[in-house]
DNA sequence: ATACTCCCCTGAGAGC
DNA sequence: TGCTCTCAGGGGAGTA
């Protein structure tokens, strides 16, 4: 599922095909991918805007038009397939917008979770859903001690509480273990429970998990013309989400349920 | 204010 | 083989 990391990657990978270029249709085959504005209005809206840039804020990926801002959330299984004009569609290509160059940008979701808003430009970041994001993993102002000060009153377990994106926007369940194995902390221990010292620790393996995640990002997009879409190479790095064995002290792996979420971590090394 | 629960969805995998 | 059941999961909405 993508986090930050994956976020930032199909950003990276859209922006050469569809910036620079005008919408000059848009299709909707699942109404409940439009969180906002109305179907209709969104269709209506996006008529002939340029698409001027991409970036990413969370797990949100951010298109600036010509009037307005496209915010895409792909939650688990969103994804983008580049297709001639009259393709067939595939069943689960729910949103499909036509490029001035006869190349239709689509949005493949199999759950149908993913969510698509479009906003005036301005003000768009003091609104939902961008208003409510914290602050993004490079983030100078992202320390050990503005974390400590988020959560240190928090009787949630440190896990959900790393995935409340109103405290860091982009951990999503993969990195959250892996960042508490890193630090060595269990992933139930009482966000109030964890130390300042513990804080910088998580901070730092943020940091560092994320920043190596993204740069092994570029190499994970196959191609969006492919039915490949994307796929994490992070897989082959990962320490503990998805293991069995504890690669430092070799010992098994437990999983368990930490606010409703699959969780793995390692017994011996982390207390 | 914080912390729960439910909901949205489908395909994969388990169990019979 | 083929059916039914369970589960995963981001985040918004609603409730205690």
């Amino acid at each position: 599922m993508p986090e930050k990391p994956e976020v930032i990657t199909v950003a990276k990978c859209l922006e050469p095909k569809i910036v620079g270029r005008t919408i000059e249709q848009v299709q909707v085959y699942w109404d409940n991918i439009i969180a906002s504005p109305s179907v209709e209005q969104f269709q209506k809206q996006l008529l002939h805007q340029k698409i001027t840039s991409i970036s990413t804020r969370g797990k949100w990926i951010l298109v600036f038009l010509s009037q307005d801002l496209l915010l895409i959330h792909l939650r688990m299984e969103g994804k983008f397939f580049f297709r001639k004009e009259g393709t067939v569609r595939n069943k689960h290509e729910h949103v499909v917008f036509t490029l001035d160059n006869g190349i239709e940008w689509r949005f493949h979701d199999v759950r149908k979770f993913g969510k698509m808003w479009l906003l005036p430009k301005e003000n768009a970041f003091l609104e939902k859903p961008l208003c409510d994001l914290g602050l993004e993993y490079d983030d100078v102002h992202l320390t050990g001690q503005y974390l400590y000060e988020k959560i240190h009153d928090r009787s949630l377990p440190i896990k959900t509480v790393l995935l409340d994106q109103s405290i860091i926007a982009g951990i999503g369940n993969i990195y959250d273990d892996e960042i508490l194995f890193l630090s060595k902390i269990r992933p139930a221990t009482k966000a109030r429970r964890i130390s300042k010292k513990q804080c910088e620790s998580l901070v730092i393996h943020t940091k560092e998990i994320l920043d190596r995640a993204v740069s092994l990002g570029g190499t994970t997009i196959r191609s969006f013309s492919s039915e490949e879409g994307v796929h994490g190479l992070f897989q082959n790095e990962l320490c503990i989400h998805g293991q069995k064995i504890c690669p430092l002290c070799h010992g098994p792996v437990k999983k368990i349920v930490v606010g409703g979420r699959g969780t793995y971590y390692c017994p011996v090394c982390q207390k």
